[in-house]
DNA sequence: CCATTGATCGTCT
DNA sequence: GACGATCAATGGT
């Protein structure tokens, strides 16, 4: 169960891989690159796709918020390689969050896919989030649009931009300059002054702003 | 609409 | 042993 066999395509052959070299550059360039594009997952049950909205820029060593600040470790090791790549990790001892390894090989910089809209799979989509109470609500939120997804921890390492791969990253619809806008990052405490949240102004499955929402120690 | 809080555990110190 | 790149339920305005 939950693995990745039954492949049944969604979008189908004609829609075509994201470019790796775009991903490859510049980290802050290619999560303005990824707002529109489409991340396709095939399981038994069926093929989900969801059209990106909103993403979070995590760049590098450099980067005090990011997993990889503190050097490698068995978790974020897929960061430290190649671009293209899935990293999903888990949260709050329930949520899985997936980002997408960007930047040039050996610079551990990644994506974090914050909210999208289901553009395939719809029907599995709300059998996979229940609570989910209106579409736009499927994938707002990168938990949300990880469990609409499916994708979990043993995913990490998947090719987004194989063909085969039964995750795949394809190129959609480019957002045009004047809908992007950007600022402060979602729930995180360190460099919460940078503005590497990125996203499509006035979509409706856009998360909510919460600045960092940490608890108080009990005194 | 907004603010608050409990849930729950892998990961790193 | 502490802490999250969060969500959903709850209760107030």
């Amino acid at each position: 169960m939950g693995g990745r066999e039954g492949t049944d395509r969604g979008v189908g052959p004609l829609s075509r891989p994201f470019d790796r070299e775009i991903l490859s550059g510049p980290v802050l360039a290619a999560g303005r690159e990824l707002l529109g594009a489409v991340l396709e997952v095939d399981s038994p049950q069926g093929t989900v796709a969801v059209a990106l909205s909103e993403v979070e820029v995590y760049a590098g060593l450099a980067d005090p918020a990011s997993h990889a600040y503190r050097g490698r470790t068995g978790r974020n090791a897929v960061m430290f390689g190649p671009a293209g790549f899935l990293y999903v990790y888990f949260v709050y001892g329930m949520h899985w969050c997936c980002n997408v390894v960007c930047g040039p090989d050996g610079e551990p910089s990644a994506v974090l896919l914050r909210a999208g809209r289901v553009v395939a799979g719809e029907e599995l989509a709300r059998a996979r989030r229940p609570a989910a109470r209106t579409a736009t609500e499927l994938a707002r939120g990168p938990a949300r649009l990880a469990g609409t997804l499916g994708l979990v921890g043993t995913d990490t390492g998947a090719d987004l931009l194989d063909p085969a791969s039964p995750i795949r990253l394809l190129a959609g619809t480019r957002i045009p300059d004047a809908k992007v806008r950007r600022g402060p990052r979602v729930g995180v405490a360190a460099a919460a002054e940078v503005p590497w949240r990125i996203w499509v102004d006035g979509d409706p499955t856009v998360s909510a702003y919460r600045a960092n929402t940490r608890r108080r120690v009990a005194t």
